[in-house]
DNA sequence: CTGAAAGCGCTAACAC
DNA sequence: GTGTTAGCGCTTTCAG
């Protein structure tokens, strides 16, 4: 790897002038001609290690979320990684299987390794922004938010529970149950809020047992239907607040011999690969990958210097 | 952030001395002591810019795959971070898109950010390694092979096609054609290879048209699935040599309003969330998670200087 | 076992 | 417009 140096002895100039040239600084055509020659020659590629020391700043974003096998998380991810190439930036991708140790772990890192910024998805309320923060590397929440002041991307969880639970009852469905998230995590509960809105509105009764709190992931969506499928007056239709549980229940209903078109199984984000016909799944999608994007290139404006205050911004969920 | 030198002066060492004790070397059990509180007092973390820029490597490691969103590559980027995790390093995700010009540019920044290391899919026969090779980066190659000598992890692509069509013979089938993605991908030819050997050994007839070239995606697979079932004579299975031509097809089967179930359709790779029952496809799981720990493992003996010849490590694919 | 000092490759004042 | 120079924070000889 050739250094600045080498390429400015070459070009008969000082390092400096080969720095300006590759930071687009003034310098005259013929040394600009004569550097990029002997940079070209001599296979030249800047060192960003040295450029990131002297500069204090890189072009690499962190991006933590609970699991990129999640397909909502990969198609977030992939929003993400497509904006961030496009400024010239890397994203470094960490799970953190919510687990409030790693994503801590992560977080220093991305100190440490003084990445231009972060965009995580929280795995608590005590998520500690503060070191992050104070090193003044911006963050960005994603999907959920955090008691920090900081800029946020998220979806109308309410509405896309309002709506899942109405096609429901549109389909003709009234003794509907919910699966829900674990209690004290502000998507699902907002969507689980949804839900409860709407049966109150309607006018229809939650019988005991009909609001299941389960993991977020498809064993808990398959134990909590198993569960609501053995009551003594099971639901006719059931919404899960993510797609996992909703795997999970779908998984259940099928185990249990019953019509998955037939019985209604709604759920708050989207059952990938789904063949199923007629449709048999209610599903509102969430715009992942637009969250993603917008994530990003909210990131990217703060690390542009951008000083407004603390944005929060919020995509609507749509049927289909 | 603290710096070595203002944790020297509080703890009143040298600031070498506080370099080796964040780099486990002898030093003494009270200056040990007095380091680590005074270190602890400032909050500091070892600025690992300095450390890269200083020992030349980092603790980074680059995954280029064609797509995230692609679920077998979804499974490979977690095992590959898990490993990656285990052992202290992060790994930057890079999606090429199949697009050897991205690959080229990834190659050059994971280069010029003296990474530690990479895991490739491919795009071509072509990718540049060069670059990176030369600069002494180990290189690991994973689904798919590569010119370089590297070491690399596949699958065994054949005896997937040959378990594939197999089961298809198994299940009653006779008229079975084969949906393969682009010539001259190495992973996708050796497992149309599988099913003509079987289709041969087994003295079955390949009727003109059964075998059909799609692009690596849904949409290919169910364009070709569509010609094969306007052909005169349809088929009555087919086998696509991966999981996102597998989901076109199944798409395109469904929509002829062929019930699945009756039709055989196999598939190397994996349908993630298949409800449909009793099991309408033949799957053949590929240990794409495998794949990704067992490439992370070599690149990181790699770094760690192992030096011996480069290996290539084959997977077993299993029915299921 | 420990300290002093010399860089790693680059950028940003500061002079000219 | 261009060169000189002083670090960015760390590791690593080299002495002691």
């Amino acid at each position: 790897m050739a250094t600045i140096y080498e390429v400015a002895a070459l070009a008969g100039v000082s390092p400096a002038t080969v720095s300006r040239v590759f930071n687009g600084n003034t310098v005259s055509p013929e040394k600009q001609r004569a550097v990029r020659e002997a940079a070209a020659k001599l296979a030249f590629t800047p060192n960003k290690t040295a450029r990131r020391l002297r500069k204090q700043s890189s072009e690499v974003v962190a991006l933590l979320i609970p699991d990129i096998e999640n397909p909502f998380f990969t198609a977030l991810a992939r929003g993400v990684e497509d904006k961030a190439q496009e400024s010239g930036f890397s994203v470094v991708l960490c799970n953190t299987d919510d687990d409030p140790g790693k994503e801590l772990r992560y977080l220093q890192i991305a100190a440490s390794e003084q990445m231009a910024g972060v965009i995580l998805a929280p795995a608590s309320d005590e998520a500690d922004l503060g070191a992050i923060a104070s090193l003044g590397s911006p963050v960005v929440a994603v999907d959920r938010t955090t008691p920090y002041p900081v800029d946020a991307v998220k979806v109308d969880n309410r509405a896309a529970g309002i709506a899942a639970t109405t096609a429901l009852f549109d389909a003709g469905h009234r003794r509907i149950a919910c699966i829900a998230g674990p209690v004290g995590i502000e998507s699902t509960e907002d969507r689980f809020l949804g839900w409860r809105q709407v049966m109150t509105a309607r006018r229809a009764a939650i019988p005991e047992g009909y609001l299941q709190h389960a993991n977020f992931r498809a064993d808990g969506g398959h134990a909590a239907m198993r569960h609501l499928l053995a009551l003594p007056e099971p639901p006719e239709a059931v919404l899960t607040t993510n797609n996992l549980m909703g795997v999970g229940a779908l998984q259940a209903v099928v185990e249990a011999g019953v019509d998955p078109a037939r019985f209604g199984l709604a759920v708050v984000g989207e059952l990938p690969f789904m063949f199923l016909t007629p449709p048999a799944v209610v599903q509102v999608r969430l715009p992942a990958r637009h969250l993603g994007t917008t994530a990003a290139t909210m990131l990217l404006e703060r690390i542009g210097g951008d000083a407004q205050p603390p944005r929060t911004v919020v995509l609507r969920a749509e049927l289909a």
